[in-house]
DNA sequence: TGATTTATGTACCGATTAGTACAATACTAG
DNA sequence: CTAGTATTGTACTAATCGGTACATAAATCA
């Protein structure tokens, strides 16, 4: 009768409603294992984090294992997602490209965050014991070389890139995040990031000898 | 008396030898780290690879984090250096840049040894928690860059490379061995890392049109 | 030959680990 | 109202964690 009368009422589950917010729960998750990695954070910690209790923790995410898994997709959707939204918003592809970098390069050394990411810092280097996670990753990395790649073939100013295969351009800046990444979680400070993006912005995108604002190779 | 008449004559220490090679010690206790990560590394793993027992470990080695932070100075003098010497033999640029790639490649996907890097995956992740380590890294990744720049620019046809400044090419070759790194622990086969190594190797060193070995961009 | 010094092997420490049993609680369905 | 269902908080488990005390073994020094 539900089906047919009313598909908008939302039909509240049976039993004792949860008292938290799963995504709000899995953010300050994300935080835990972005910080500690994967070893390195606790039930405790996470608990303590996501302000709930084991049994809670166990019965809506599975175990640790799982819960890191879906923080991963978590982190994708929010954190991971800034630097692509940016990327989307500029029509302009070298443009894109630079804006990329920096969102990157802000994520990497944002306040009230880790440094690095999540992703390609914290769960990459726990793959190694993890054949289903790792399967994930590499699936993870090549959406975002094609996501890339899509964005970039959409415009047709693709040839103010020296490279000219879309696909070898979006692998090439989705590895120079590679690198910003893994540096900023070393230590490097943004100026040092900032010199990285430049100089591959300079070789990717590089300007005529005519144009002032040319980077300086 | 012994410091005048023979300096060749070894002085043995005073009490009872150590039955263990430190070194070899060592290169286990790198294969541990290097897979398991820090957290992810008993001492229980730890004893059992390197063949010594828990006292042993700590006499020699101090605690867990010592150890892990000589295991990464072992690291760089072993595996990490072996990049390097493939890169130093190479009189010429652009073939030592492609060596120093082929050779990253093959450390991060060598069989008998886990994927990735223990300095750029490992390492750097746990850096995170240890201010120390960090500055530690840094140093070594400024270092790292300097080693190659200074390699760079030691032969005079650095001209066959677009870039101009040995430093910014030698910080951009040392950021695509990051990617490297994290891709190939997050999965990568063999030919995506040296598709991502040629497609850096093409704009780095581009070859002009009338060369029938240039790189297709 | 002792006396001294250092490494080894066993056996242990308190703390922390991931995961769970169970009863109480808060909701819906009838 | 009662019955059924799912979440909550407390308390607990066996196993493992990093680190160490202590007696024994093997070397040098005198």
């Amino acid at each position: 009768m539900n089906a047919k009368s009313g598909e908008e009422t939302p039909r509240r589950p049976r039993g004792r409603p949860r008292s938290f917010d799963r995504d709000e729960s899995l953010d300050a998750a994300v935080l835990v294992f972005w910080k500690n990695g994967y070893d390195g954070s606790s039930i405790e910690d996470l608990t303590q984090a996501m302000g709930i209790n084991r049994p809670s923790l166990y019965a809506t995410f599975g175990n640790k294992r799982d819960l890191f898994v879906q923080a991963i997709d978590r982190y994708a959707a929010t954190h991971g997602n800034r630097a692509f939204s940016a990327f989307r918003l500029e029509p302009d592809n070298r443009k894109a490209v630079e804006r990329f970098f920096e969102a990157s390069i802000d994520c990497a050394l944002a306040d009230g965050t880790p440094r690095g990411c999540l992703i390609n810092t914290v769960a990459t280097e726990a793959a190694e014991n993890d054949a289903e996670l790792r399967d994930k990753l590499a699936d993870m990395f090549a959406r975002t070389d094609a996501a890339i790649a899509r964005r970039l073939s959409a415009n047709h100013d693709a040839e103010m890139s020296i490279i000219h295969d879309p696909e070898a351009l979006a692998r090439m800046a989705h590895s120079v995040t590679h690198s910003i990444m893994t540096r900023a979680r070393a230590g490097a400070n943004r100026d040092e990031l900032t010199q990285i993006a430049d100089s591959f912005m300079a070789v990717l995108f590089p300007r005529p000898l005519s144009d002032p604002t040319r980077h300086r190779p």
